[in-house]
Formats: C-alpha cells, sequence, structure tokens
DNA sequence: GATGAATGAGACTTCATTCAT
DNA sequence: AATGAATGAAGTCTCATTCAT
C-alpha cells in the first residue's frame, strides 16, 4: 500500500473513533471526512460502507485488548491483573460512545465475535480468568461469557455516572466485590454458549 | 380536553412505547402513527416533536417506577422488595431498546431527573435503599446514584447476554453479591451529589 | 384519494413521460420533480423508488395500447386496423426514449409482460392478428411475439432515421411488405413461447 | 508511441469492448481497467473520456464494417452477399449492448458518420446494395439510409426476442422478404438526404 | 508513461415536521 | 380536532476525472 493512502486510512479512522464516539455510529460520513481532511470518496475507497468503517475500529479495538490480555497471561498476581485490565476496558469505554452504539446490534456483536481476532481475544481473556480463579482471586461460576457481559454492563454504567467519579469507583467497586465473592450456593455451574 | 383527543393521546403513547421497544428510538413517526391507528398529523399536534413523545414515555415510566418503589416502601422486608425491584426493572430494559437508546443522551437524563416525577421516583427509591441498609440486606458505601447506575449497567449487560438465560441469570447475581458485601479493605463511604 | 395527492400524481407522471422521454431513464428525480412543480419527496411518496415511477409509466401506455387493441377487435377491414395500430405505436416511440431504455432491461420486460395489462394488451394484439391472417393481410407464420418485436425493431429505425420522415416512411413500408408477403416456404411455423 | 503504450491503448479497447457489450454503456471506467490489467489513470492517458473511449470502438467497428462491405463489393451474388452481411451485423448487435445504447445518442450518430470511416462505410454499403439492386435481389426504392435503419431495428427486434431463437429469425425473415418485394402499390422512390 | 489514491458533484432515498383539506 | 399529502434537508454511496507518487 501506498505511503499516502496508508497516511489517509489511519486518518480516516483516527477521525472515525473520534466522531462516532461524540455523537455516537449515527453521526455522518461527510463530518468524519471532513475532521479527516479528505475527501468523502476517500472515506468510501477504504471502507466500502459506513458499517465496515465501524467494524474495522471494532475490530482494532478488539485486536489491542486481545494482545494485552495476551501480555498478561504470564503474570504473577493474575486477579491483580485482571481487575487492572477491568478497569482500564471501563475507563476506554467511557469516552466512547461507539461501543455502546454499536454493541447494541446484535449481528455486529455475532460477526465481531466470529472474526479471529474476537475469538482471539475472548480466548486469551478467557485464559487469564481461569487463572485467577485458580488463584482464588475470582468465583468459580462464571465463564468469560459473563465477565465480558460485566464489563459492557460496568462500562454502561461508568457512562451513566458521567461527571461522577466518586459514584462511578464505587459502583466499579461492587461489581469487583460480586466477582470475589465466593461462590457458596455451588448449585449453578458456568456454562458459556 | 375532548374525550377523543385524550383516547388518541393515549394510543400514540402506547403505540410508541412499542414501536420504539421493538425497534429502538431511531423507527419513524409514521410508524407509530400507523400502530395507533391515527395520522402523523395527530401525533404531531399531541406531541410538539419525537423528542418530546420520547420524554413523554420515558417519564411516564420513570412514574411507575417511583410509584412502585413508594409501594414498597413500608414492606416487612425491605431487602428482599429492593433486589426484586431491581430485578423486575433490568427485564423491563432487556425488552425495550428504548431505555438503552434514550438514556445514552445525557441532557435526556438530566431533563427527566429534574422533573417531578424523576425527583420523586429518585426519592422512594433513595428511601427503599436506605431501609435496606438498615435491615442490612445492602452495604452501606453507597447511595442511590450508585444503585441506578447499577440497575442501568446490569440491563446492560443482560442485553448483551441476550439469548443466555443462565449467563443473564450469574450476571445479575455477581451484581447483588456485591451490593450486599462488601469487602472489609474498602473505606469509601456514600457521597451523593 | 384527495384531489390534490390525485393532481400531484398525475402532475408527476406527466413530468416523469417528458423528462424520460427527453434524457432517457438515466435522468434525475430531482429533475422530474422540478418539472413537475413538487418537491422531491412527493415523488418518492407517489412511487416508492425510481424504477417504481417509470414501471408506472410502461404499464399506463401498455394499457392504453391493450385498450386500443380492443377497439379494433371488430373492425371491418382487420389488415387496416392492425396496420394503422403498428404505425400509430411506432410514431409514439420515436419520441419516447423511454421505451428504447426501459426496454432494454429484460428484467423490466418480463415483468411487464407478466401484469395484466400486459397479459391482456398481448392477447387483444394476438386476436387483431389473427384475424387479419385470416382476411389474408398479414402472412401466416408469425406469432404475436414477432409482431411485437417488429414493432419495436420498427420504432427503433425509425428512432434512427430521426429528422429524414421520408426514410422512416420508406423503412416502415419495407416491414409491412415483408409482414403481406405470403409464406411460400411453409417449412416454417408460428410458434410463440 | 512507444510499443507498451500501444499494447495498453489495444489492451483498453478490447477490455472496453468486452465491458461494454456485456453491461452497456453505463458500466465504470474501473471495471475496464480491471479487465484490462491496467491502472485507471491509463485509461484515461489513452483516451481523454469515457465517450472518447466508446467512440474509438465504434468507429473500429465501422471501420471493419466498411472493410468487410468492400471486401464483398466484387462477389458473383451481390444479393446473397448484402443478405450474409446484414445477418452477421444483426447477429453482432444482439450480443453487444454497446450499440443499443450508445447509438440512442444522435450527437454520436452523427459523429461517426461524418468520419473518415464512417463515410468510407457508407459508401462501401451503398455500393454493395446497389449491385444487389442491379441484380434484382432488393427493392429499386430504397437508399443506404434505409439499408442502415433496418438493420438497426432488426438488431433491436433480435435482442427483444433474446432467447427465442425461432421468432428472431422469422423477425429477421420478415424484413428480408419486405427488402426483395415491393408491393406494386408503393409509388415512392429512394431518396438519400 | 503508468499507477491508483483522491476528489466531489450528484444520484437515490428517508423522515421529522408543516400545512392545506 | 384530525388527516395525510407535501416538503426539503440530510444521509449513504457511486463514479468520471485529476494528480501526486
Amino acid at each position: 500500500m501506498r505511503a499516502d493512502a496508508l497516511r489517509n486510512r489511519v486518518r480516516v479512522l483516527e477521525a472515525a473513533e473520534v466522531v462516532f464516539a461524540a455523537k455516537g455510529v449515527s453521526a455522518s460520513t461527510e463530518e468524519i471526512a471532513l475532521l479527516a481532511g479528505v475527501g468523502i470518496g476517500t472515506v468510501f475507497r477504504h471502507f466500502p460502507s459506513k458499517e465496515a468503517l465501524l467494524e474495522a475500529i471494532l475490530l482494532d479495538r478488539v485486536a489491542k485488548l486481545g494482545a494485552m490480555a495476551r501480555s498478561l497471561a504470564t503474570s504473577l498476581d493474575p486477579g491483580v491483573a485482571l481487575y487492572g485490565l477491568f478497569t482500564r476496558m471501563v475507563d476506554q469505554a467511557v469516552t466512547k460512545k461507539t461501543y455502546v452504539d454499536a454493541l447494541a446490534d446484535a449481528g455486529f456483536v455475532s460477526r465481531i465475535g466470529r472474526s479471529q481476532a474476537g475469538q482471539e481475544a475472548v480466548q486469551a481473556l478467557g485464559a487469564l480468568l481461569v487463572r485467577a480463579q485458580q488463584a482464588g482471586a475470582v468465583r468459580d461460576d462464571i465463564g468469560v461469557t459473563e465477565l465480558i457481559a460485566l464489563v459492557v454492563g460496568a462500562s454502561r454504567a461508568a457512562e451513566y455516572a458521567t461527571g461522577n467519579r466518586a459514584a462511578q469507583a464505587r459502583t466499579l467497586q461492587v461489581v469487583f466485590d460480586g466477582l470475589r465473592h465466593p461462590d457458596r450456593s455451588s448449585g449453578s455451574e458456568a456454562n458459556d454458549s
């Protein structure tokens, strides 16, 4: 790929990330092109549809998340590693309306889940979760599906409490305490579908 | 207001609730009018804009929530009452795309929060929370703001896990366990802004 | 349907006919709206897509053609009637680029052929053809398919010779003479599919 | 001109012929470049506009047609030669949407008619026609203008009857019979403008 | 000379809102 | 008061053409 093309591709991706984050996925492609400093045609040259652009952004983020999870796979304290990663993911989501909007589309979610980057990320996250459970830092009755659902939910809760950092922190603390809470009922089993 | 006008108002409101719940707030007003069995002009006569219609729906729902919370104010077991209400709210939200969409708009949220119905609902919920805390069913370091944020977040988590009832249940259980049992290490205090 | 709506529908249809005739079917809907004196939205209210508008025009014309053929069904001299109708159809087509363009789309043609108006028109034309053949005015070895193909072709030939009326007349004369020409070879049979 | 440049020019021309034939003149230039195996810039270097490319194709074809007509000028049976050429032209046109589309533009037609290749082709075709008339194979009251119009029209008729070879054959037969045998009643004379 | 990325006008279509009936 | 036809701004996407590499 030519140098200028690559530069523009990155520019568009970054602009889209900013615009989607600020205004949600219903923001116009025109605005993205404007911010990126390119013509509208350039946006569509790199991404054949608005949906493809959105998918590229999310895949990129999922890939980074997967990389982060993998880099933590051998950490000495998997509990600290997992909760730190959880916190970071929530922090990121708060400033990105993108995920809230995009993840609301079930078709989207499953498509990303089936992608290679998505599967690798889930796998890495699952491995980290298992190690944290073995270390006694996370209850045993949940799987990676529940973990991700909790990340999504905690992100949404934090977004709701925008502007009140203390409340955000306490909300996240509740979730973390629930995750640590040993499972005494022992009647339910984790069962990822 | 004439009797038929009032009837139409109610019809529109109900139709809008159904349509928004099914297709999200981006559904067209035309579709709402169709389901309500009135002309599009009638919709706009009763609600000056689509946004006003959405706000009316949410206010209505918040009012009902407030009423429910008030009716539980004197229940013998405030813990059971609060967790039951929490569960019901999450269940509702899962089938109603409306809240997910609408609550994403911060301006909306604060406007509803400032409304009389909103303030009454918050107050009733807060009262129930305090009673549950006094009964030892909920940790002491959270306030009504955190409670609502957790409802919103748990709803989002449940929506994410659509189709996997077991995962939804386990996710909610984590939040409930976190609400019940604070870690001793945590020294933070409730501080609603 | 309301009076004003009907009036606008007719206006749009007439404007579309003019514009398509002048510039071909690739003319813009915007231009049609402009000529009709209505907003672009009105065009799409009456016809949900550009294709639907085009189809409406052609169906209207086919229906008129069918009516003409039926009104000639009992004429005393079916030969004169058929050649007269043939001539009129060619005359119309010359000023209407629409047909040339539209008929080039096979999907379109078959859709119109399957419509009620289309089938009625074909039937009426076929009846007139048979009567003309029985009267000895048209050779026996062709069917309605060949007749229509010849109308289309003669229209195209006339369009090619635009501006040269004498050549148009002689070209049409050749086709007519070929149609009258008795079939001596007698080895081929009409076989409409 | 450099050897590679010439090779590219030919490649583009051939690709354009194929693409236009298959998809009509509204096919994109990008697709042509792709099939030709060159960059889009190369297409525009050789032909300043899409229209110029189309014109080049048609001129090329007209030139070949002229050459064919000239090669038949001295054939022993000019009638057989003319009807054979006519048939071949129709056969070609059926598989080439190009002509149908392109010839619909009057400006195009006259420009090609005024070109050297065009005039030579018309002249050669005219000479063949005259010889066929002298041999008694074609009626006397038509000129080369009518002949070409009939080729165009017969091509269109054949295209309309796509998929029904028998109908195509009978339709062409009608035209040929008309060309051979004038009705005695007709007193019109050939008069090319 | 060749390439293909960039451009932006323009196409079709949707939809919240207005207004004549 | 109710209706629904009319409006037109705005959105996504295509493509002939230009120009930096």
